[in-house]
DNA sequence: AAGGTGACAGTTT
DNA sequence: TAAACTGCCACCT
């Protein structure tokens, strides 16, 4: 009877990583939204906590893709440099100005809504 | 084993 | 309207 455990990273973690590879380019959801599609709507912090590990996950899942409710790059300084989010968004065709993806609400991607 | 932390979000001042 | 406070849940020390 082998239960299969893993070490670090929970289903949630896995499910967190599955739905942000899922979000499409050019376009951006929430940590809020993934938890709540994920049935935890009030564990979106922990959402958050589990992209800090996305780094290390292969592949890498596209996490400069996710930003808070405001559209606000939260989570910027956790790639190399301080802008290299923001330049990886605009990569995709995104406008990022201060810190903030711009026609957030026309760009924001909800799994509740596209996933099934 | 217990307490502290955080890439959030909703509510209250 | 903007700032501050509180709840939340899994991880880390």
């Amino acid at each position: 009877m082998t239960k299969i455990t893993f070490k670090k990273g929970n289903d949630f973690y896995e499910q967190v990583y599955q739905v942000v590879s899922l979000v499409p380019f050019g376009r951006v959801t929430t940590y809020g939204a993934i938890a709540r599609y994920l049935g935890s709507a009030q564990s979106s912090r922990v959402v958050g906590y589990a992209m800090n590990n996305s780094h290390a996950r292969v592949p890498k899942v596209p996490a400069h893709r996710v930003v808070n409710r405001n559209g606000m790059l939260t989570g910027k300084h956790f790639f190399g440099s301080d802008n290299a989010m923001q330049r990886m968004l605009e990569a995709e065709g995104i406008i990022v100005e201060n810190d903030t993806v711009m026609s957030f609400t026309a760009l924001f991607w909800d799994p509740a809504v596209y996933l099934l």
